[in-house]
DNA sequence: CAGTGGTCTAGACCACAAG
DNA sequence: TTGTGGTCTAGACCACTGG
């Protein structure tokens, strides 16, 4: 050992680089952090948010006692973004717009209330947006809001600031589930996307709560040519 | 105030139901750390860490000398789990299988030359790859490989063990980005994933890195009805 | 310039889980 | 039981950046 590393940083990078080495291989027990802290010269608490930082990436496996392992299977996480649409558009240079295409208060379909917990008498809050770029149709947008949860959304335009951004101003959730899906578009969507019947469309559905009671769930559907990008 | 707060997660759970609360609106400059600190009854470093964690999140916007705000558009960050695909498959139930359908020595087409920015006349490893579960197409893999960054490569048998996870166990990359998106099926497409042409399919393109070199280009295309899970 | 977050240190105690 | 990571504390200095 010769040099010493004076930040959690530097310490992480010295880990990556054995990894890459492979002086320490996949499934490899590493020394434990007390003994890489007398190595780098640093502080244990040190060591500790380097590898604590790793292993949330996914490439170390630790436990108590069992000390801290190369691991086997890097899942690779991958954080996208999800902005607010019209800070999408906008970023992108494009001109945002959007639609209020439809508003109704009325008892959900049975997936979709079953999906929210809501009671088979319940009503919901029923918005569908288009979202545009330059005036051409970028996303459509269905929601459902549920009133219980957000009883002040009944009193909103929706026409004038959309849903999408309404209730991220005013309706934090504590958590929420998300899947990505790609779908043939249905008639209906062909029309609103101002494409064709069949074409693949990419689709996210997300669905959020406060602790358990269901906030709103929205499907978005993208035009034709969608893509969502992140880094690794 | 009443309570103390002894951990840092504890100091998250308060900083959040204030933002639920609406005590901070989207916006609002909050107390610096010092201040919590004293107000929560615990150390600073404490609270920097659950602040960290909320900033990470995408809930609050730090910066210093300014201090910390609530977000007033929260991005989301979702984390998604790439996980190797055998992995993915054995985790839901399912038997794995793999078959190589391809492998070939030659010179990409100038698409993906271009993406792995290599020079016009390099050779490249290309496998192409179908994963079963179940017997069933899963998905259909096809790969290119740069062999100056992993020349191991191509001495390896990807028919007994599939190129996704030899790579993860001998290939540690530094960086690389992802994008995922929705297209209409191939014929080629179809015929290998027995499927019909013009089905929609989610696809994942994937390139990664050590450093400022190429080590991988590789397309995911899946069986119709896939789906990409995760929570917030 | 001065206030804020970012980080380091040394020492301590705790929680968990392997053997 | 005991070794490991997880965390807390108090105090300190640093880095950045707003005013």
């Amino acid at each position: 050992m010769t040099a010493t590393f004076r930040n959690w940083q530097a310490v992480q990078d010295e880990v990556l680089r054995r990894i890459h080495d492979r002086t320490w291989l996949p499934g490899d027990l590493i020394p434990n952090e007390a003994d890489l802290a007398k190595e780098f010269g640093c502080a244990r608490v040190t060591v500790n948010r380097a590898l604590r930082a790793l292993a949330d990436a996914g490439l170390l496996d630790r436990r108590r006692k069992a000390g801290t392992r190369i691991a086997t299977h890097p899942v690779r996480k991958v954080t996208l973004n999800i902005p607010v649409i019209r800070l999408e558009i906008e970023g992108g240079g494009g001109a945002y717009g959007h639609n209020l295409l439809k508003r109704e208060h009325k008892r959900p379909p049975a997936t979709v209330r079953k999906r929210m917990r809501l009671p088979p008498d319940a009503d919901a809050l029923h918005l569908v947006a288009l979202h545009l770029s330059n005036a051409q149709p970028h996303a459509l947008e269905d929601r459902w809001i549920n009133l219980e949860a957000v009883p002040d959304a009944a009193n909103v335009d929706f026409s004038i600031i959309s849903a999408n951004e309404w209730l991220v101003l005013n309706a934090p959730f504590t958590n929420g589930d998300i899947s990505l899906s790609a779908t043939n578009a249905t008639r209906a969507e062909a029309a609103a996307l101002q494409t064709t019947t069949g074409d693949a469309l990419f689709k996210m559905e997300r669905h959020t709560w406060v602790n358990d009671t269901s906030v709103t769930f929205v499907r978005m559907t993208f035009a034709p040519g969608y893509r969502m990008q992140s880094n690794i």
